[in-house]
RNA sequence: GCGCCCGUAGCUCAGCUGGAUAGAGCGACGGCCUCCGGAGCCGUAGGUCGCAGGUUCGAAUCCUGCCGGGCGUGCCA
């Protein structure tokens, strides 16, 4: 259940009943445990409306709370809260519900929506580095979330695959092209021009031109540069497939930049027609200071929206606007994000602004996250300057994670050892980026990363397999499991009560895009797990002792492998 | 120049639309293996929340200014 929702319901019934008023509870988890669980704040806003003491005021709503079957005690406290603690009888019966929900007491998101995650959006001709691993992590997380809830999600890959890259990209080609390199080694050969071609534009101006010419053919449908470009794409794209099946990311649509290309020169005219976009040094742009119902904030800037070029070409932003159409028109959706870099923040605000103005009502939104700083707190780069790939970071993660299970010494078969070293160095990696605020930039650190104690994937996955080792004991199906949890001992009782926010967390990370909200919880099960274990012997209880204990077993071993299914992370039966 | 973001314990970070004595992890120090897995558990130490004002019953949170850092800023994405 939700339970801050049902809460929040009961206490707003409870002010209407008490005071004769309509008001907002505010109600939020305490702090601190010995304030109780939940706290209802709102009422010292009342004063001034009421014209008496808070404490007054809240006084009889509090008696009110008593009377609900949920409370245990509510008292008033400090200014005018009133603190409550859920009855224990109460929160026991609602994890035996939970338990016996087939969707673990996560309801059904109402109204279901359809939601687009744009996320990934890596570059053909380009190897995939950390920069790509933020939005790749979060955008999977956010979609499995999502689903959860109970959404209709779509997840879309976004490429770049249409740039202004592909026009240096052939000119290089012509000039430096290794045909057999590029059938042999593509990615790295395609970089190696790469850099050689944007080298060159920077100094040869006849050179850049060229590049541009190579463009406009490429995008006029020339045969030749269309032939280059779909082996660019497939060569790419092979590479993709396969650091994406490593980190077990899928996706439902691959539509790159290159998808909208046609609706290019339909958005630019539409723009123009409205008068949202006009014409202004050969370029064709949106210039929100001349409009009257652009948002304020962008009429005070100057930066335009650029949608055309001095040569014709379109721009990201015109395939951005195309983008939106097609995600109302032909994908139906009411929500799309975008789960890009922080840097971007200005295009996504001036590219939602045009979308408004053009009449999309589809809630767009940028889920923007901070950089991935080395530990000088500098963008992370390897020791000679380049981008750290994805592949070399995530096979350092399984040897790493293989070493420390050599160490342990467990009894793993030679199948499961790596199987199981994967898991957790990716898992282990995935954690340590998801459990932080995205809006923070992220300091990658090797040890914090593989660290395997405390607040960490691995810890996560230890406690599961833990509880998976006592199910397997006690011969019982973790899914079959049914019975009323206890609270009868301290961790018991504090287990419990964290286990009862599942279904409220998993929706506010759903509707605020904030994996680490889940995170957060998953770790508070873990821990109020493991204490538990210490406190209260499951396999040596007996009768309905043993059977709340397994049930309590169950329901975090569920929490925890939906929890980190969620987050894109492989649960493991033994580590 | 203008705009956006950030500044919380030695380090890395939470702190939601303002709520009580600001919380975790790592690191440090001290305990706990006759018991279901010690990648664990229990405890101790550690903070003028960048600075100064303001709003409020109440500010890490909101507003203003300043200091420090990052990013963005017309034809890349």
């Amino acid at each position: 259940m939700r339970i801050e929702r049902h809460l929040d319901a009961l206490a707003r019934r409870a002010i209407q009943d008490a005071l004769g008023v309509e008001a907002e509870p505010a109600l939020r988890p305490t702090q601190d445990p010995k304030h109780g669980d939940y706290q209802i704040n709102g009422l010292l806003g009342l004063k001034a409306k009421l014209g008496k003491p808070p404490r007054e005021i809240a006084a009889p709503v509090a008696a009110r709370m008593l009377e609900a079957a949920e409370i245990a005690e509510a008292e008033i406290a400090g200014p005018g809260f009133v603190n409550l603690r859920l009855s224990p009888a109460f929160v026991s019966q609602a994890l035996a519900r939970d338990l016996d929900d087939a969707r673990t007491g996560v309801p059904a998101a109402e109204p279901k929506e359809r939601v687009v995650v744009d996320f990934s959006s890596p570059n053909i001709a380009k190897r995939m580095h950390v920069g790509h691993l933020r939005s790749t992590i979060l955008g999977d997380a956010l979609v499995r979330i999502l689903r959860t809830a109970g959404h209709e999600v779509i997840a879309d890959n976004h490429l770049g695959d249409w740039g202004t890259q592909f026009g240096l990209l052939i000119a290089g080609m012509r000039e430096w092209g290794d045909e057999a390199a590029l059938d042999r080694e593509p990615i790295d050969e395609l970089e190696r021009v790469y850099r050689l071609a944007s080298e060159r534009a920077k100094t040869d101006e006849a050179f850049a031109e060229q590049a541009r010419a190579e463009l406009a053919k490429l995008q006029a449908g020339d045969a030749t540069n269309r032939a280059l470009w779909e082996r660019f794409v497939a060569a790419t794209r092979k590479s993709l497939d396969a650091v994406y099946a490593t980190l077990g990311v899928s996706f439902d649509l691959w539509l790159g930049e290159s998808a909208y290309h046609a609706a290019c020169a339909g958005v630019v005219d539409l723009l123009v027609s409205k008068g949202i976009a006009r014409e202004s040094e050969g370029a064709i742009g949106v210039f929100f200071k001349e409009l009257d119902d652009a948002p304020k904030d962008l009429r005070a800037t100057k930066e335009p929206f650029l949608v055309r070029k001095r040569d014709g070409a379109f721009m990201y932003a015109t395939t951005d606007v195309a983008t939106a159409f097609y995600r109302r028109d032909e994908l139906h959706a009411d929500r799309a994000l975008y789960v890009v870099d922080m840097r971007q923040a200005l295009h996504f605000k001036q590219l939602f602004a045009v979308a408004k103005m053009l009449g999309i009502e589809t809630r767009l939104e940028h889920v923007a996250f901070g950089s991935v700083l080395g530990e000088d707190g500098k963008p992370l780069k390897t020791r000679d300057g380049k981008a750290v790939t994805l592949e070399s970071l995530l096979d350092e993660a399984a040897t790493r994670a293989s070493a420390r299970i050599q160490e342990e010494g467990l009894d793993l078969g030679p199948d499961e050892a790596p199987a199981v070293a994967r898991a957790v160095g990716i898992g282990a990696v995935k954690y340590a980026d998801l459990r932080q605020n995205r809006a923070s930039d992220y300091t990658f650190d090797w040890d914090k990363m593989i660290s395997f104690k405390g607040n960490a994937g691995p810890y996560l996955q230890y406690a599961y397999a833990r509880i998976r080792s006592i199910l397997r004991k006690a011969e019982v199906d973790m899914d079959a499991v049914r019975g009323a949890p206890a609270l009868d001992t301290p961790a018991a009782d504090a287990l419990c009560r964290v286990l009862l926010r599942y279904g409220e967390v998993v929706h506010a990370a759903a509707e605020a895009s904030l994996p680490h909200l889940l995170c957060d919880h998953l770790y508070a099960v873990a821990r109020g797990f493991s204490a538990f274990y210490e406190q209260c012997h499951v396999l040596r209880a007996e009768g309905d002792e043993r059977t709340a204990r397994l049930a309590t077993c169950a329901l975090a071993g569920r929490q925890l492998r939906d929890g980190l299914t969620m987050l894109g992370i492989d649960v493991i039966e033994r580590m």
